[in-house]
DNA sequence: GACCTTTTGGGGTGAACACCCCATGGCGAT
DNA sequence: ATCGCCATGGGGTGTTCACCCCAAAAGGTC
């Protein structure tokens, strides 16, 4: 039986090695290549052809996303297993929008890599335990699959990814609504469907999301007077 | 031959069973137990009186830079390598100010982290090459850093760093109490002190401080295991 | 036209927070 | 032994926030 041929792409090298250490223990799985950034990761998949690819979101020079949308764009039957520390509702059904086949975060045990690896190569999806439950219970509303490429519908829109910027600076939501010429009730509004949307429901959450979202960095110093 | 006790410190489960993996093959090392946030493994070293901790920096509760803090304090003789994906030079020798044993950055090789087991153990600090040189040079230049040179940030103390950071992961004062076992008014305290000595006054402000400062990552969330 | 989404806005309730007051005990330095 | 800092708590007051209710106008889509 022809194993599953996978390539490892994770910046990390002592973690990426771990992971191997852990893999080498399938026979079904054979580690054919590893990428220590998103660049090096879309190169070796046109040269190694692998079944699924193992892919850390959080790369040097070429974020896990952006590899994966030329991945998929190369060779769209690879199968795509992102792998994340976080777990943002939003976030993940960004990643999903990209074609991804599966979503691990790395709090989950070691053993269910394999499982989800097997998985996504008999063409199933897979997601840590925690994030399937959250996505089923929260919104099937969104479309399947099935757009291929052009817009990813992103599920902040314009104004409230506007709105989330402000919070994430520091901003009451008085001051909000003075600096956007809204009321203050339309800008809880937005909050809510914010942290609705994001299953977030803390400042501190949202002014991080916006922060791994790069929609503000973390060094900027309000000029709260 | 008695084998170096050791325990691991990392939030990331499927990279903690990694090094795990890696460690086991290594027959003059045994891992007596792992810890998945800071104050657990304050609260392990307590109970196994390790002799090398092997400690994440990047951790819920309390980050690795408190938790080694603590153990040191309790535990003097305990060696501490600490593992981090950053590798500054005002941040490592920050950490190494505390009283760390050795520091590896984790785009180290795999092969080194027994290694630098071994060496800690035996009295001697050990580092990442690239490192290394660094430190070894004494390149005390620090230049152009982000800070002004006039005003430096105010010292927090260990309380209220600890305090800083769980109010950036997101908790409530009264979840922090329960966490801490302290008093709700308490913790109302120590924000207030630390809004003061930062000149911050919101939850997003002090999330960013935390963030900017190393305390915790952007990606950081609560428990979702 | 009917439908959906986005954006806008209001009312109300209970919890959480910011900011003041106060006190006690420990610990280190002068 | 006195002073300062740290950590621990309690009271009180006003503001802000999270979460529910509700509605209407503007824009695209079927």
């Amino acid at each position: 039986m022809k194993p599953i041929t996978v390539l490892l792409a994770e910046d990390h090298m002592i973690v990426r090695e771990g992971l191997r250490a852990l893999l080498k223990l399938e026979t079904d799985i054979k580690i054919v290549g590893e990428a220590e950034n998103g660049r090096q990761a879309v190169a070796l998949v046109s040269q190694f052809e692998p079944d699924v690819v193992v892919m850390d979101i959080a790369m040097p020079l070429l974020n896990g996303l952006e590899a994966t949308r030329q991945i998929l764009q190369n060779a769209p039957s690879t199968k795509v297993l992102m792998l994340s520390a976080h777990s943002d509702d939003a976030f993940v059904e960004q990643v999903m929008a990209l074609g991804a086949a599966g979503y691990l975060i790395k709090q989950t045990a070691a053993h269910v890599l394999p499982q989800a690896i097997r998985e996504i190569h008999q063409g199933r999806t897979f997601f840590s335990p925690s994030i399937s439950v959250r996505i089923k219970n929260h919104d099937r509303t969104t479309p399947s699959r099935g757009g291929l490429p052009g817009k990813k519908a992103p599920l902040l829109t314009s104004r409230e990814t506007e709105v989330l910027q402000l919070i994430a600076e520091g901003k009451a939501n008085k001051q909000t609504a003075v600096e956007l010429r809204i009321s203050i009730k339309t800008v809880e509004k937005h909050r809510q469907s914010l942290m609705q949307k994001l299953n977030i429901h803390d400042t501190a959450g949202l002014t991080r999301h916006a922060i791994a979202a790069g929609i503000i960095e973390s060094s900027v110093q309000g000029t709260t007077t």
